[in-house]
DNA sequence: GATGAATGAGCATTCATTCAT
DNA sequence: AATGAATGAATGCTCATTCAT
């Protein structure tokens, strides 16, 4: 297909390539990378359950350390900040997330499927990162310029993921016109209804059926059939 | 009505009356009463101003008595700590969402038609307050148990008037079937997106678009009608 | 006379007006300008027994508080940081040999006489504040690149006061010309060694005599008369 | 010369042989002697460099190690501390001018010259090692008790050599009776003024005229020759 | 009631030093 | 002998909170 070189195709098709994002480099003292590489995640692992349980600024270090289980000087060689360290959970979780999200992508074809395996991708995906994805939301304010502006591009390129599916599914005619900046944003606020509202969605729903219930009310909204041809109003 | 005593309806019908809710009562040594409801107020909207420019830990007590434009010393004749000043912010928020939502309840019959409203009165309020829906969805996490949990309850009240208003729309057959209290959380979460997401919505559509595109998704979906008839899979 | 408007002469004249020296402000919380005088001064003068005592960078602000009596806490809202302390001590100290220096200039005529009343004072001066003189001297490295450049600023200043003074010597042939500048600094050097050899000193010669000495080998320098006049070579 | 035995000279006619110091001995874990010195001489080298740049406390055994160009662990094998390395530019730079002053001393035998080459010879030696004298000076405190010790016995034998040669030069009454111990201190902080001062002298004389200009004043003082026989007052 | 000076617990970060490899 | 990862004591600084005036 020839116009398939939109934009958001060039990302998709590096999809995996992450320095495409110009990422902020991490300053670290340690000169084995494959000991960054594994400790980093080991800090990020750790950061999730620790800020997630007493938030950012009220997690010190000292517990850090502690659930990471070396000592926090030794964090210091690794990370140059706190802010640092909130900073690779959002590396991590997002280097995840477009990876699989772009295995999806390229592996199906047909866009209505492409976008529902989109969703469910990401369902099972916040199923198993809700903390994280809570956090990230939460706290990401946290984050000085340079790294906020980072997560808000990677944020921004994920949602435009949406939208180029979205806009491929109604040049095929098989969904309405739609604004599809908005619809996209409210397909992911959605998915991420998961982590933020877990707490008063947990007991009334598996990740599997909330993820039916979405797909179904994002396709076909709430109205009845019948009544729908008929009149909006009651 | 003789089923109306529903539980989310008795808060309806009771709900100016917020000591419903048992509210934590926040110290005071203050003996005028008016003054400290006043005083209080100011208290709130500087905080939310504050808190929303530089996040609840960041910005200091210093910086909020220079924006309340008293003490900071005089702030805790009116307040106990900290923590007390975010939730007034909750309590300010929140009163004034129930009581204009309440209206909303009592003033409209048609379910189908209370539903809208409900939505068009949340966009309205939202697009007042974004900075301190925003703030109370991120820093939510800085109250203690005691208040969080009055959070959670106001939180759960709240989503559960567009329970009961999707229940009636159900009964009647104005809507199909659902899980109401996962719906109710999607309507929420969607609603609110017009404060979380307006980062990258900004640009992208007023908030009265934004509003027709949500009620438009809402009740029917992304799905072309006639494909829709037909089968699901493109 | 009427080319006394020499440069110098302008700073002599203004002498106790120190804000010609554009001098760096110092943080402060403190609202009551008197107060802020007075605690600046007590923390400069524990400073200067508690640095001198254990150097700058091994005296924490613990035992600085300690030393002046109030919580380090409250050293913060006089001061912005550790730094200024020692700036702080750097002001208290130029600002009085200042003082006492122009008061020798103005009220003394004759220069040959003015210069031995300046060494005089400064001797004098020096002999009480030996401690901070010799701190400056050791630690001053530890100002940064503004306050630094202050220090050097009124280093200079003060050099060139007996640069002034020595000029007027040799214009009226009461002194033999030399480099002015060089000679400045030596005679300052050799002042200052007062505070920077006292270790060795100490024991030969009590503040009074040391002072007769210099100024014996300033004036006259160690050759024997006689044999002057005839062959400085031996 | 039969009171040639005076206690300066047990050390001018052993000069080269520094154990006469009982100096402390540095720890090491390397046993090749060669290996050591020579390692030594390069850290003291690199560490005169980046101590005077950033100063001794905020120098760190990182930076330290890169401008050696060996590891930090390694340094550790030839020194027991930080300090060490600090004790490491005193030995330097003590057994350089001990040894080139004694040359001095020993091959001339006129007093006055003997003098007057020992100032060359300074100077000379001073004006290479700039940057290491004004780092003893000033951040000599940090050294522990015993080492400080011996950098302030070696001080007072590096006075005594001028004392020793005034009190020759006296002897011989080439020069005028003094207060030898106080006067030797004046000359040498004289020329050490040119590392304290070289900020305030850099561009008013190269170190062969400041040189010219101290030995003239050590020698004639800044009188004018007539004036001073008749009236020391102007 | 209001002010603002004072307190002190708390925490991120640094860096000399150690030691396994 | 050399490397560099790991340790943890140490400390400047912040800021919510108190309280004398």
């Amino acid at each position: 297909m020839e116009n398939s070189k939109r934009k958001s195709d060039r990302k998709v098709q590096n999809g995996q390539n992450l320095t495409l994002y110009k990422m902020p480099k991490i300053q670290t003292t340690i000169k084995n990378q494959e000991l960054v590489q594994k400790k980093r995640e080991q800090i990020a692992l750790a950061a999730i359950r620790v800020f997630s349980k007493k938030g950012f600024h009220k997690a010190t270090l000292r517990d850090l350390s502690k659930e990471v289980g070396i000592s926090h000087g030794n964090i210091y060689d690794y990370v140059g900040s706190k802010e640092d360290i909130f900073f690779l959970i959002h590396q991590f979780v997002a280097d995840d997330i477009d990876s699989k999200l772009n295995d999806v992508v390229r592996s199906i074809e047909a866009p209505l499927e492409k976008l529902r395996q989109m969703v469910r991708c990401e369902f099972n995906f916040i199923s198993q990162w809700e903390d994280a994805i809570l956090l990230l939301y939460q706290e990401g304010h946290v984050l000085g310029k340079v790294y906020l502006h980072n997560l808000l591009k990677r944020e921004r390129d994920h949602v435009s993921k949406y939208e180029a599916v979205l806009e491929e599914c109604i040049e095929r005619n098989v969904l309405r016109p739609c604004n599809i900046r908005v619809i996209a944003n409210f397909i992911k606020v959605m998915i991420d209804s998961l982590a933020l509202k877990r707490w008063d969605l947990r007991g009334h729903g598996s990740y599997s059926e909330i993820e039916e219930y979405f797909l179904d009310f994002m396709f076909n909204g709430l109205m009845s059939r019948r009544r729908t041809e008929v009149n909006v109003a009651d």
